[in-house]
DNA sequence: TCCCAAGTGACACTGAGTACCGCTTTCCCG
DNA sequence: CGGGAAAGCGGTACTCAGTGTCACTTGGGA
């Protein structure tokens, strides 16, 4: 499927796909996202509108496109826990693996947060990935409970799992990243999983 | 300020403002929310385009703009808690005397959710006022703290906690409200207070 | 070398949302 | 009553996001 050698033509696509990220990035930062105009990113990237949208589904895409991808590695991750594995352990321990590769963006994602927390239709279109992350959530709940469709009890595991993680995540945007993200993420959890139990 | 007869020209606001709301969701429920244009809806309502974007701010707005509303009534059922009752005690108490309207607009609440359920857009718009209601939880449980700056606690405990009562309300909906709205949102707050402290 | 497929750009289009302006209606005050 | 300020409305023209089409170039394989 994939050639070990990726031709030229594969090149040549990666090379505007990156170009159009950097450039659109670069703009949304100097000047706001609501300021910046699809035309002006694809003059700045010397391509068509045409093309920008065949690499993107949106204007906010080329910003937070990535998260796709994390969705998916999430996924994987979550399938190479073993099944003894108590659940939360499994996503605490599944999201740090893939969390790593957040870190090694640490720079962009720093940028990407400022724009968006300047941006209520970002953080918004942000927030639509968060129903993929429970819906994955919500099926390995469930199939861990051997149940075949989920239930409230795994919906709401799901809901609030997540909304921790994005929290954690979150702060440590807004810290800079002054702390390590799995310590972050480790107190996060903690809260959901002891602080709550014993508040209520 | 707000005469206690409304005159004709409030009148006649409402009831532009209510024809909007009603025709729209006629359409929405009838053609799917995608498949109906800002002109089909003012058409219907025989007004001009101009006219809706005074009263509503967008196409969405139009569905689901009554959330602005509940918010408010949240923070003041809030505000009017007493003291010394515990934290999440009285976000779910203040929450019940909000869901009273939930159902009193129960068969509104059920086509909207029917329609947003099909449509990913609509979704994600939402997820836009789950933002606000973390903002007034997240003060709430800093203010009853004694903290003058929430921090990463109260930031988890609130995103945790308006992601159950949002999963509450889904699953309300979804289920046709078959039980009854308290109960379900009982339910989903114990999930979140004991089950998750067990299971971890 | 030639051919096919992939990728691109130009163009035209729909639909959301905004700005402006002139007209009608309501309201209020004398 | 009557007349003027102000609120509200409709029409028009506009910007910008996003889609579809089609003719063209360019890369890769035979």
């Amino acid at each position: 499927m994939t050639p070990s050698v990726p031709g030229l033509r594969e090149q040549k696509k990666q090379r505007t796909s990156d170009q159009l990220r950097l450039v659109a990035l670069e703009l949304f930062a100097a000047h706001g996202f609501g300021a910046v105009t699809v035309d002006d990113i694809v003059v700045a990237a010397e391509v068509s509108k045409t093309t920008f949208y065949r690499y993107f589904d949106s204007k906010e895409d080329v910003l937070i496109g990535t998260a796709t991808e994390k969705l998916e590695l999430m996924r994987s991750a979550l399938l190479s826990r073993p099944p003894t594995e108590p659940a939360l352990d499994a996503v605490r321990n599944a999201f740090l693996s893939v969390a790593e590769r957040y870190e090694d963006e640490r720079d962009r994602n720093m940028t990407v947060g400022r724009i968006m927390r300047t941006t209520p239709a970002l953080a918004a279109r942000n927030l639509e990935h968060q129903a993929a992350w429970e819906e994955l959530l919500r099926d390995f709940f469930a199939a861990r409970d051997g149940a075949s469709t989920p239930g409230l009890r795994h919906c709401v595991l799901a809901a609030t799992v997540v909304a921790s993680l994005r929290t954690a995540m979150d702060y440590w945007v807004t810290e800079d990243a002054a702390t390590d993200l799995p310590t972050v993420v480790d107190a996060a959890l903690r809260v959901t999983v002891h602080d709550l139990g014993e508040t209520g």
